[in-house]
DNA sequence: CATGAAATGACAGTAACTATCAAAAGCGCT
DNA sequence: AGCGCTTTTGATAGTTACTGTCATTTCATG
């Protein structure tokens, strides 16, 4: 099961190049990630703290806190930016953009969902349930459109500071959020890429006359 | 300077009608509310916290989450969304949908800024500078967007919980959003109105050729 | 192995909330 | 005006996420 896709979710043993501490970082990054994710599905988002979380990962509270900034961000570790400005950068100059974006967030998804599926379902659940989550992630998909600025001024020539770069950006990272919420309040039954074909779709072409 | 739309924000002194109970209420909101404001223009948003303001309405800590759940809500109060449905209701059936949508939002925003412009411009540099108050703030628009999805459905006979309908209107509300930080980061130079005639432009064709 | 740098843990502190309960204030009735 | 009844308030104690600091441990390097 050796998937050849440009960028994988790097497990420690596999870079034996790193040094002893890195890969150590990694491993209690992951422990803190596994321990939280445990925890939620035993006893809720809330009634897991951060001391909790910390006892299972076999480290220190001020460790939790200096690999995650807040509680939600063990929950919502974004490898997807990085992945969707490789395809972007990948992608060849003259394909039309929306094309582009429709290509580039279903690598994107495909990553986050196939990567571990267990935990997308979660996060995706986490985010119809829990404000504090749900908010975290609009920060984050917030960043993401910043990206898709740059993207475009540097496809069109635009600039990426001006209000209609900006808004197009921020509709389309809207729409996005508003997919993923639809997908978690329906328990993660239809296959997100087909959803997420719908909504570029309205997103391209409006509230048009054939969708239901 | 008796201006006669809709909805107006009341003082608790226009009212006689109401019981005093009911003014008393009215009046500590309003404290709290001013004095919050003050508190964050002389020492910031972080710097000033619910025992401070507390002390300066004159009322305890205790009350001040009884009426607002969390310190963001006491910047962020939305008196936009009642004028929206209000509004959303007095348009003619047969108007299109988008001229709805663009008189409405105008209505909105002129309600909301000439209300009070100091606490609209106040609003808006704490969205660019406070990761919580933005925060709050795309949760408090994402309510408006059910609202939207509600009307869409009124107003076409879609389903309102379906994928176009919700992805459509919650990218309009992140156009929206953008749309605000853009004028709180430029200074509120600008006049909004004319930002959300630009934002509902990109909203409507997308990224045309005039724009810059 | 020794020396410097980075990561960790322990500790103390802050501030936003939550829960509870008794005191106080408005309300309605006579 | 006075008296129950309900609503609102304040005081108090507790929880938890998060911050800052400093000594100790752990790795890297010559």
């Amino acid at each position: 099961m050796n998937r050849m896709t440009a960028a994988r979710i790097t497990s420690p043993a596999d870079r034996p190049q790193l040094s002893l501490r890195e890969r150590k970082k990694i491993k209690t990054r992951e422990a803190i990630r596994t321990a939280t994710y445990a925890l939620i599905e035993e006893h809720g988002y809330d009634a897991t703290t951060i001391d909790q979380i910390a006892e299972r990962a076999e480290v220190s509270p001020s460790t939790v806190f200096r690999y995650f900034p807040t509680k939600e961000d063990i929950v919502l570790t974004d490898e997807y930016d990085p992945i969707i400005v490789e395809e972007l950068r990948n992608r060849p100059a003259d394909e039309p953009w929306p094309d582009t974006v429709r290509y580039v967030m279903r690598e994107a998804a495909r990553a986050g969902i196939e990567g571990d599926p267990r935990a997308a379902r979660l996060r995706s659940h986490l985010m119809v349930q829990v404000p504090a989550v749900r908010s975290r992630m609009m920060e984050s998909m917030s960043v993401t459109g910043r990206m898709f600025c740059t993207a475009i001024g540097e496809r069109t020539g635009r600039d990426p500071d001006s209000l209609e770069v900006r808004v197009y950006a921020m509709s389309l990272i809207g729409g996005l959020m508003e997919t993923t919420l639809y997908w978690g309040e329906h328990g993660n039954q239809q296959d997100f890429t087909a959803l997420l074909d719908r909504t570029l779709d309205v997103l391209q072409h409006g509230l048009s006359a054939r969708n239901p």
